[in-house]
DNA sequence: GACTAGAATCCGGGCACTGC
DNA sequence: GCAGTGCCCGGATTCTAGTC
């Protein structure tokens, strides 16, 4: 905890300071020392809720701000009416204010404005507030969520959402205007990262034409999709580009340039198997999908579900097949995702993931065929399992259907389980149900010592009981 | 495939405590 | 008194398991 903020504090004062330059080795180690911190979000190989292995950040890592800003259609959203407010129904517990006060959705309009800085808006504040420094980037935290953030209660990167992974990038620099990231020195470094400083630094040898300055001027003939994407070759090329594509005002499954054409030779995602989530196209990081749906634009979430839909009829293709190998969700997440998709500015960074997902997805030229052939595979698996649990006098019926059978049939599912352990939902029974209620009635807010006991009496986890106490205060407060 | 209950998670706010 | 920290809370949201 110390540690890590001595390593964050250096790089709060760097960022905040105009000339980042001298930061460079400040925000190596600050980056090599959250490598080290913050474990991986790696999408590709991992289910979405998966557990994370080590993050891939390098300063290599294409962590930038992504141009955005020149075809992104800021969100103009409006109010965002809570449901709770917008029902008429007033709320109970201690802030119902808080819908009203300035943060809440405020709050993630700044978040949205801290990532998709508008030009247009980018006019001097009062106060002598010029740069988008430390302040502001912090401001949209409370101390209390600062100190959750950066202290004890750090999630892993698979667990960050919008402020979270707001953070984190801000740490790294990408969200502190002021931070030029001087170009890495060794080759290997210099493909991306060199290129990818939010804004072309002042005096910074154009290594690399290839800043993914937030805002090249238009009609500079951009070098950004060539030099700020991974090398050719890498989908994230493609994703990021497609997704720099899809400004609000696009559509979002326009064809896109070339470099939208997964790596040629092998179909993206390379040999899928059934029941593998996410075959996204190639080796994306983690850090880079994160960064990308945070980055993204405004998706037309309704077009990308009519379209995912489409494809899905029109080649017989199961929604369960489709949420489990794609999305890493279940048929009933991918029924209501597709059935009634939220708009793009009620989603939260994790929310947007699968939309993000489905766009990869979609721009994939073997997409139908991968599927096919993992429905193929499933198919294969699934008698030759049937054939030897037969054969030891097991039934297979019902147990390995679904998701348990997708992964006991994907040769990847032999590696580790922690990596493709899905989150055991926790069912409690009646009898369980009932004492917790019993507990409740005595005491709606029990002490560490009562959870302690509930939990061993009734085997289960302390977090079970204090999550369900915590939902059935909101259920009775709701329905009370 | 649609729908739902409810467990789990995210996040901002409030408050107590501590050290200066 | 103030800033920093840690913890807990409510509200909102996400997403799984189960059912139809």
């Amino acid at each position: 905890m110390e540690a890590q903020q001595a390593a964050v504090e250096p790089s709060l004062k760097a960022s905040s300071s105009s000339s980042t330059s001298s930061s460079h080795s400040q925000r190596d180690l600050l980056v090599s020392h959250l490598a080290a911190s913050f474990p991986a979000y790696t999408p590709l190989a991992l289910s979405l809720k998966n557990t994370p292995t080590a993050l891939p950040v390098s300063p290599s890592s294409p962590s930038t701000v992504l141009d955005f800003s020149s075809s992104v259609k800021r969100e103009d959203r409006g109010v965002s009416v809570p449901d709770s407010l917008a029902d008429g129904v007033p709320r109970l517990g201690r802030s119902p204010e808080g819908s009203a006060r300035p943060g809440g959705g405020h709050r993630r309009d700044q978040w949205w404005s801290n990532m998709n800085p508008d030009p247009r808006r980018d006019t001097p504040r009062l106060g002598g507030e010029e740069n988008h420094t430390q302040e502001d980037s912090k401001e949209a935290l409370s101390l209390g969520s600062m100190c959750d953030g950066v202290g004890s209660r750090q999630n892993p990167w698979s667990k960050m959402t919008s402020r979270g992974l707001r953070m984190q990038l801000w740490l790294n620099g990408d969200l502190s205007q002021n931070t030029h990231i001087k170009p890495a020195h060794n080759q290997a470094e210099g493909q991306t990262s060199a290129s990818c400083s939010p804004a072309p630094a002042e005096g910074t040898p154009s290594q690399t034409s290839a800043s993914c300055s937030p805002a090249p001027a238009e009609g500079t003939p951009s070098q950004t999709s060539a030099s700020c994407s991974p090398p050719p070759g890498s989908p994230l090329s493609s994703a990021e580009e497609s997704l720099n594509g899809l400004g609000g005002d696009r559509d979002p499954l326009a064809p896109q340039a070339p470099s939208l054409e997964p790596p040629s030779g092998e179909p993206s995602g390379g040999e899928s198997q059934p029941g593998t989530p996410l075959p996204l196209p190639g080796p994306i990081t983690g850090l880079s999908i994160q960064e990308t749906i945070a980055m993204s634009p405004e998706l037309d979430t309704y077009v990308l579900t009519k379209k995912v839909k489409e494809v899905l009829t029109d080649n017989n293709l199961g929604q369960r097949l489709f949420g489990e190998s794609i999305l890493g969700l279940t048929q009933g997440s991918v029924s209501d995702l597709l059935a009634r998709p939220k708009p793009w500015h009620k989603l939260s960074l994790k929310g947007r993931e699968p939309f993000v997902r489905m766009q990869f997805w979609l721009q994939d030229p073997h997409k139908v065929e991968k599927l096919m052939d993992m429905k193929r595979l499933e198919k294969k698996a699934y008698l030759k399992r049937r054939h030897s649990s037969l054969s030891d006098g097991h039934s297979v019926d019902g147990g390995l259907a679904g998701p348990d059978f997708l992964q006991s049939a994907s040769p990847q599912h032999q590696q580790p389980p922690q990596l493709y352990q899905k989150k055991i939902r926790v069912v409690l029974g009646p009898e369980e149900k009932e004492a917790l209620k019993r507990a409740y009635q005595e005491k709606p807010y029990p002490s560490p010592k009562t959870i302690e006991e509930l939990a061993s009496q009734l085997h289960l986890k302390t977090s079970t009981v204090i999550n369900w106490f915590h939902n059935y205060r909101s259920v009775t407060a709701l329905s009370g």
